[in-house]
Parts: structure tokens; sequence; C-alpha cells
DNA sequence: GACCAGGCACATC
DNA sequence: GATGTGCATGGT
């Protein structure tokens, strides 16, 4: 059984890779801008999230003692394009006080924590939910923690892969009990669903033309 | 103008 | 444990 889920999982992989090329995730340049990104970009469209990547950049804010610094009024007005603004100051700032108060200030070392701890440390920030989490832990950490999102479950529940009521703990088990614990290709793996989803995978049950549903279903 | 986007916390049953 | 709701901007 899961020998077949492992063929399924890589016959995904290749056929995606295939059509889309390599995504080159994350789009961010240091593991601070990815938690930034990772936060702004929470049910929100990633060019809005960009938008307020960049206000971030333009007035030196993407380093953690310089968020630290700063007041929530000021927060927000900046990262008002990502939407949700007043939560999402309230989160980023939470993260920096977290990470001051119990790691004083060392990203470093908090991201090298053991993968588990650092997932559940994450967890328990205020803000910090399971994708979130595993972004931070994948794409800024480098450690091979499987990423679900909403583009992850529509895809595998409608190709009836998975059960559609399926919880995110169990989706995420699903890819990480069946493939070698791989950052690159998790990494790519997640990227190319977002694309493929983003691309295709919209309200419509099953698209039928995209590569997944012509190759994967034929 | 409706719908959607790389979620999460909290209330309620 | 499952389901519903508020949060908010910007593109299609």
């Amino acid at each position: 059984m899961r020998a077949n889920r492992k063929e399924l999982l890589l016959q995904v992989y290749d056929t995606l890779l295939a059509a889309l090329g390599p995504q080159n995730w994350w789009p961010a340049q240091t593991p601070f801008e990815v938690i930034l990104g990772a936060i702004l970009a929470q049910n929100t469209a990633w060019s809005n999230a960009a938008a307020a990547i960049a206000n971030l950049r333009r007035n030196g804010l993407l380093s953690l003692a310089s968020v630290c610094g700063i007041n929530t009024p000021q927060l927000e007005a900046l990262i008002r394009p990502s939407g949700f603004y007043r939560q999402k100051s309230g989160k980023i700032l939470a993260f920096c006080r977290h990470l001051a108060t119990k790691w004083n200030g060392s990203l470093e070392e908090f991201l090298a924590l053991e993968m588990e701890r650092l997932r559940a440390e994450l967890l328990s920030i205020r803000g910090i939910g399971p994708e979130t989490a595993d972004s931070i832990v994948l794409y800024a950490a480098f450690q091979p923690s499987f990423v679900v999102d909403t583009y992850t479950w529509r895809i595998f529940s409608r190709h009836g892969w998975v059960e559609e009521s399926i919880s995110y703990d169990d989706l995420r088990e699903f890819f990480m009990e069946a493939m070698d614990p791989d950052v690159h290709l998790f990494q790519e793996f997640r990227a190319l669903l977002v694309r493929i989803g983003h691309l295709y995978c919209r309200k419509t049950p099953l698209c039928q033309q995209c590569p997944l549903c012509v190759f994967m279903d034929a």
C-alpha cells in the first residue's frame, strides 16, 4: 500500500515537474523574510503579500531587530496591502517577541531545533497554524516537513487519492510516510502543487485538461 | 459586484 | 470533533 502510494506521489511529482518546470521556491532572500512572507501570505494572493514585503524592504524592516523596534500602527500601515493587516501585525510582533524572550533574538538557534520540536514550538505561537509552521520549517529552517495547503487537499481529494474529510495532519502524514525526507523534493513538490492549483484547480470538480487530469486519470 | 487568494483563532453545538 | 464566523486587501 505504501509502495503504491510512493509510486503515485512520485508520478504526480514527475508529471508536474515535466509540465511546469522547477518553481524554485521560496522567493525570499533570508529565513526571516520567509517567515514574514509565510504570515503575510495567509489566505491571501501572493502578489498582495509581496506588496507588503516590498513596503517593509523599502523601510529597512526585514530584520528581526528592526521589526522589534516598530510600533503597531506603523507596521499595520506597511503591511496593509496583504489584507487582515490588524491580525497579521499582531502575529508578526508575537513571533518577534517570542524569539526575543525565549531565544535571545537568535533565529539561527531556534531554526536549528530538531524538526518536530521546532514545529511544535512554532505552533505554540499565536497566529502560526500548521501550514505556516510547516512552511517555516521547510523554507526557512530547510528541514523536511511537508507543507499541506488548500490546493494539496483539493487536488488529492478530487482525484480520489485521499478522503475529502482528511485532516491537515493526516494529509501531511500521507506524504511524509511514503516519501524520503528530502528538503528539495518537498520544497518543489509543494510549489508545483500550488502552481498547478493556481492555474487549473479552482471551483470546478476536476478540470480534465491540466497535466494531472490528462496523464494521471487517462 | 461576486468570487477568490500559498489560514488562523475562537465560539458554539 | 465538526462546523460556522470574522478578519481585509487587491486582482479577475
